[in-house]
DNA sequence: TTTTGTGTTTCATATAATGAAACATGATTG
DNA sequence: CAATCATGTTTCATTATATGAAACACAAAA
């Protein structure tokens, strides 16, 4: 571990609730020797990542951070972050990794990859999801505030004889959504094709899109369904963190209490 | 000068115009050995403050930066209150409102906003702006105390064949803002270009930014000053109390003694 | 006053940072 | 198509710098 590693994962110590931590705490937190970590905090300090309290000798993180996500916010776009992930996510599971982004009303997709290891795949073409069919749309729905759930249940019509649109049943699937951590819908959009999406969240702290894997349900089995969803739950992880967001902790507790 | 410090201080090569660098580029730019300088950049994207991207291998800011600006936010809320009179004030005056905010000895900016009105606008892409020539750096430093003046005098070099560089006439400008209450500076930065600023205080009373209007001169008649300086102390006002300061009397008296 | 908890400086030592060189890998070019 | 160039990465001896024990300074409690 490099000093400079060493030294900036002492940022990582802050948080909303603790904003402000001293000397002698970070001595507590890390273990490491006091003067140690007073130099890096110190060289932390004259680089603006840290700012210190001029009365109570507390630190806290600096304004270089404002300059750094300015840039970061106007020059990153949010492919960039899916791009990152999602041929992995197909390759990995050699099925269909799929990306969305909530604009306004409507769920657009915003990068695809079709893993190339079977000639049978699922080849996605809609611009436009569907909420109450897809399984993107479901697990944005699950996380999304009532007006939106509200629109998308009215948009609702049977795209296949599987597709559900009675409201009251489109709620029922969103509670096993929240209760289960992933949205899983088979043959409502197009027949044959199990999609597995989980929701993505940016700055605002609130669902901003999904990430996904559609693929062949006839060679699904539970093996790969396992694998799919350990696999989401990472790609959800990386991409909400290069959008600035953090999966809430609610969705965190309930992946990593069923075991998959 | 430590390791974190040489490591770090690689952030500051990224601006808006500039969002991705490689290992080549920060060579070149920094003067040091290309082995530590590759050193210095994985250290820094093992802790997320940069990211690579896989095929090009050129570096750009990371997502933690968005954790961190976040937590700083709720500690220290500078954003939340420009970006409420931001866009009013460029879409009132049709031209780009800029916000920047004072970090030890540079001025950087904080938030940036340009009106659609016309298709002519000013677009700022400078992450640090130089005090000597711009009103922003004009109108902070006229409301500094003299070690930072100092520096600025200093540091000042010619951007323009209109720059203003010598110590005695700049510190005739400065006594120009005071007075008037108004940072005007034309083409002393960026040619054909006319800016207006006013500077904002936080809860050390003292100088902490500034917000300003930068329009496109040739266009700029004195109904259009009128209204951009009306907006200006309107938004200064509000931004610095959300920052917890007010406006310096003397300063309060200046401008309502100007009729405008 | 003494004690306890802070942050900061000093100094010898050990460790980790450094840079020249070599290597690997694509791009460009003749 | 080979040769050259530009780039990123690894190796290894050397040197610089990061480290931690101790001592110091200072404030707030006891």
């Amino acid at each position: 571990m490099s000093t400079v590693t060493k030294a900036v994962d002492l940022l990582n110590f802050f948080s909303a609730e603790r904003a402000e931590i001293r000397l002698a705490d970070f001595q507590r937190l890390t273990g490491r020797d006091k003067t140690t970590t007073y130099r890096h905090l110190s060289a932390l300090e004259s680089t603006g990542l840290l700012e210190q309290d001029a009365t109570t000798r507390a630190y806290r993180i600096g304004p270089a951070v404002l300059r750094f996500s300015h840039i970061r916010e106007v020059t990153v776009p949010r492919r960039a972050g899916v791009r990152m992930v999602l041929p992995g996510l197909a390759e990995v599971t050699g099925e269909t990794a799929h990306a969305s982004i909530l604009q306004g009303n409507t769920l657009v997709t915003l990068a695809d990859h079709a893993s190339a290891r079977h000639s049978a795949r699922v080849v996605l073409d809609n611009a436009v999801l569907p909420f109450h069919a897809t399984a993107s749309g479901m697990a944005v729905l699950a996380f999304a505030d009532d007006k939106l759930k509200q629109h998308a249940f009215e948009q609702a019509e049977a795209f296949t004889d599987q597709t559900v649109v009675d409201p009251t049943q489109l709620e029922a699937l969103l509670h096993r959504v929240r209760t289960t951590g992933f949205s899983e819908v088979e043959s409502s959009f197009e027949k044959g094709v199990l999609g597995i999406a989980v929701p993505l969240f940016d700055s605002s702290l609130k669902v901003a899109g999904s990430v996904a894997v559609a693929s062949v349900a006839s060679r699904v089995d539970d093996a790969l369904v396992k694998l799919i969803k350990r696999e989401l739950v990472t790609a959800a992880r990386s991409i909400s963190t290069s959008w600035g967001g953090t999966i809430p902790t609610q969705l965190e507790s309930v992946w990593s209490s069923h075991s998959f």
